[in-house]
DNA sequence: TGCTTGACCGACG
DNA sequence: ACGTCGGCCAAGC
């Protein structure tokens, strides 16, 4: 499978993340198809255009932070915009029971 | 063709 | 709460 497809299709589900939430990498590539290969989120993240206009800060890792280095540019504005959506972090950790992204893929069948 | 490199993950010690 | 390891697989050299 060529990696532009890949790319996309992880871009289309990262567009959908809403804000003030997030999604692991993990999360990102199985909802896209490609269940445990949280790499090919990053891959596509790496491959993002300027142009884009993606909320690649909202996708972090599984251990609930962000996965750049602390200090670093990308690591603040990540930070800023998820702080600026309401995103609580705790020691640089954030809490998955409240800002985890649940996509609700099929139509819920009662329960 | 082969080997190394990732904005990663989960299990295990 | 660490560090290590194996799994993952497209890209790039």
């Amino acid at each position: 499978m060529k990696s532009s497809e890949i790319n996309e299709r992880i871009w289309a589900v990262i567009a959908r993340i809403p804000q003030g939430r997030v999604a692991t990498y993990g999360q990102v590539a199985a909802e896209a198809g490609f269940p445990r290969q949280p790499r090919r989120t990053a891959q596509a993240l790496r491959a993002v255009p300027d142009d884009l206009k993606l909320p690649w800060y909202r996708v972090i890792n599984a251990q609930g932070k962000l996965s750049f280095e602390p200090g670093s540019k990308a690591y603040r504005l990540a930070r800023r915009s998820l702080e600026a959506e309401g995103v609580v972090f705790v020691r640089d950790k954030i809490d998955f029971e409240r800002y985890r992204w649940q996509p609700r893929s099929a139509a819920p069948l009662l329960d």
